[in-house]
RNA sequence: CGGGACGUGGCGCAGCCUGGUAGCGCACUUGCUUGGGGUGCAAGGGGUCGCGAGUUCAAAUCUCGCCGUCCCGACCA
């Protein structure tokens, strides 16, 4: 019988200073965590049991699909090196040394052991499919921790790789995971979303991650209500309402146009009496490539190599970073003015593309000018976009006529508002917890840390991999952040630290005392996750308590004995009923236990 | 790493501008009181004022440096 009175639970009046969102609050305030450094928390107690709950039904749900293991967050820099994560981390990556100067670092994922594993182990494709999985601490260095729980250094991380023979394997793997990541954040009580998600540059197919709903979240996800459609801002797409294009002036050839102090898309708009979706918007960047990406690997002078890349927007768009960063698969920064200069021969402002060697193809055309255009901007025709001369726009420029593309390609943000890809209805936009991901692989690692099987032909071939994470405190978070007021927070009862607090009115009212005992007892027999409040306090502090700390139900042991009942207090809505306490197990066998 | 803020008993804060006795609420200890929403009264304990240097007869207070924490941005397999 866990009796309050003897527990270690710190409640706290008041919320630290630091905590902005509801559930770090919550989770300090209710004697869940305290925190230890920037992004490094101590789970309490009450913590503690909420968090097993959550990990106990993530095994066992991982369980029903694959095996457990239990791998070291000590990693040697050789194994890092062979992926190419060592300098691709940078400072994420937690880096340490042991006694003889060798160089070690702390895992923040495990793909380069599994993968080591199963380059030593797996020989035959009769040993596929293969999902091992861990439960396991992650380390990663941060820039900026913050919201409590939310972004941390350490972390609990379930991460998972799967290994099949061949892609149709890997569809057979991934959707096992889709559905245990359902069974479980349904389990967990959450409302989530499955939503499609930015691949990157990892040369991935597909990948999902599982999202739920709140301000306090740090992803933007774009969904629809009319369909099914929902997908990350970073991969999101909308169909576009068609745009009347301006009509040829002159003999159609590029018309410059006087358009003095005239620099932003606004401006030069209304100068010239045209909506911006008839404008382009200029976008100068340069690569920015740090000197560790595969093929500068080892020779640690060799300089990074930065190239010019422009981007043509509509007037009204915006570039979505991430969805440029897929495609051309290297970090980018803005131009400085000089660069700008020698580029285009032209101050910022009246930037366009005529007049610039562009690059025919961004691997093969060397070094010369990537010219990359939005996809929105295709098909168009007589835009209007920069001279490359001072206080001069150009009137009647049409994409793959006036000047040649490197590429087209999807680099728009999505905005609210615009009609889904699907079925046409207006998108909505809303800010999201990510607590879980899953994500096609392929065959990065097999491939550079050597791991090769035969297939039934007794050819060597690379297992395709997949990796799957979910982040245990976000479940907690999430799942706060989803039910809480002004007065505390309510779990479900599933990943509740308990799942009924017996508050006795008094301690010192032997009648009260007695049936508050007996209830507790009885319902702990019953197999109910049960606290006693057998502190000698007031009601107030009780019940103030019992609503801090997420508890979902609340059982009031008061005058009532006389009459035989109690109260059942639900949490969520304080709903109150009395119930006879000869019949309160069944009453919660009937609630909590059922089917 | 750029911008901003903060750092004073366990928690929340005042004091700093205008240098000289460290203060309030909560929590804690003891006693009485109260007993269905943080009861009231009384008496107590607890603080290198983040760290270091400087100015000064004298520094929580002024100056400089460092560290830490939070927020915005950049970043985020």
């Amino acid at each position: 019988m866990h009796r309050w009175s003897q527990l270690f639970i710190p409640t706290l009046r008041e919320a630290p200073a630091d905590a902005e969102v509801a559930s770090h609050k919550f989770l300090v305030r209710a004697g869940y965590i305290r925190q230890l450094a920037a992004g490094i928390y101590s789970f309490l107690f009450l913590g503690n049991r909420s968090f097993n709950k959550i990990v106990e039904i993530v095994r066992e749900e991982m369980d029903k699909i694959g095996q457990e293991f239990y791998l070291p967050a000590l990693h040697p820099r050789e194994l890092w090196e062979a992926s190419g994560r060592w300098s691709l981390m940078g400072e994420n990556l937690f880096r340490l040394q042991d006694r003889k100067g060798g160089d070690l670092c702390l895992g923040m994922t495990e793909e380069e052991v599994m993968t080591e594993i199963a380059r030593k182990e797996l020989r035959s494709y009769k040993q596929l499919p293969q999902i091992w999985y861990q439960i396991a601490p992650k380390f990663r260095d941060e820039p900026r921790p913050r919201s409590g729980l939310l972004r941390v250094r350490q972390f609990m991380m379930k991460d998972s790789y799967s290994f099949d023979i061949d892609a149709a394997g890997l569809d057979v793997s991934y959707r096992k995971h889709y559905n245990a990541y359902c069974r479980i954040f349904d389990r967990c009580g959450l409302k989530y979303m499955v939503v499609e998600a930015d691949s990157g540059a990892m040369g991935g197919k597909e990948s999902h991650e599982f999202m739920v709903r709140t301000p306090a979240g740090e992803d933007q996800i774009v969904s629809c209500d009319g369909c099914n459609y929902a997908a990350n801002l970073e991969k999101a797409t909308s169909t576009l309402w068609p745009v009347e294009d301006l009509k040829a002036e002159g003999d159609g050839k590029p018309l410059l146009v006087h358009t003095p102090g005239q620099k932003t898309i606004e401006d030069v708009a209304k100068f010239l009496g045209v909506s911006p979706k008839n404008k382009i918007k200029t976008l100068a960047l340069m690569t920015n490539e740090p000197a560790s990406d595969g093929a500068s690997k080892g020779k640690e002078g060799s300089k990074a190599k930065s190239r010019a890349v422009v981007v043509l927007m509509r007037g009204d768009h915006q570039l979505n970073e991430a969805k440029l960063n897929a495609t051309i698969a290297t970090p980018t920064r803005p131009m400085e003015e000089a660069e700008i200069e020698m580029l285009f021969q032209s101050p910022a402002g009246y930037l366009g593309p005529i007049g610039i060697e562009w690059a025919k193809d961004f691997k093969t055309d060397g070094d010369k000018p990537v010219l990359l255009v939005d996809k929105a901007l295709e098909g168009r025709t007589n835009l209007i976009g920069g001279a490359n001369k001072k206080d001069y726009h150009l009137k009647n420029l049409t994409p793959g006529k006036d000047f040649h593309p490197t590429a087209y390609a999807d680099l728009r943000s999505v905005t609210a508002g615009e009609a889904c890809p699907n079925c046409g209805k207006p998108l909505r936009i809303d800010t999201a917890v990510e607590v879980g991901h899953i994500f096609k692989l392929g065959y990065r690692y097999s491939e550079s840390m050597g791991a090769r099987v035969l297939d039934r032909n007794g050819k060597e071939v690379m297992p395709i991999m997949g990796c799957y994470g979910i982040g245990v405190e976000r479940i907690l978070t999430a799942a706060i952040e989803q039910g809480n007021d002004e007065d505390g927070f309510w779990l479900p009862a599933a990943i509740a630290p308990f799942e009924i607090v017996v508050a006795p009115v008094s301690v010192k009212d032997e009648a009260v005392k007695s049936v508050a005992e007996d209830v507790a007892q009885r319902l702990e027999i019953a197999g109910f996750d049960v606290i006693l409040d057998d502190r000698d306090e007031r009601p107030g502090v009780k019940f103030k308590d019992a609503d801090l700390v997420g508890i979902p139900f609340r059982i009031t042991v008061g005058k009532k004995v006389t009459e035989g009942t109690v109260e059942v207090v639900f949490r969520s809505t304080r709903e109150v009923r009395d119930v006879t306490i000869t019949t309160i197990v069944e009453y919660f066998q009937g609630m909590l236990r059922a089917g």
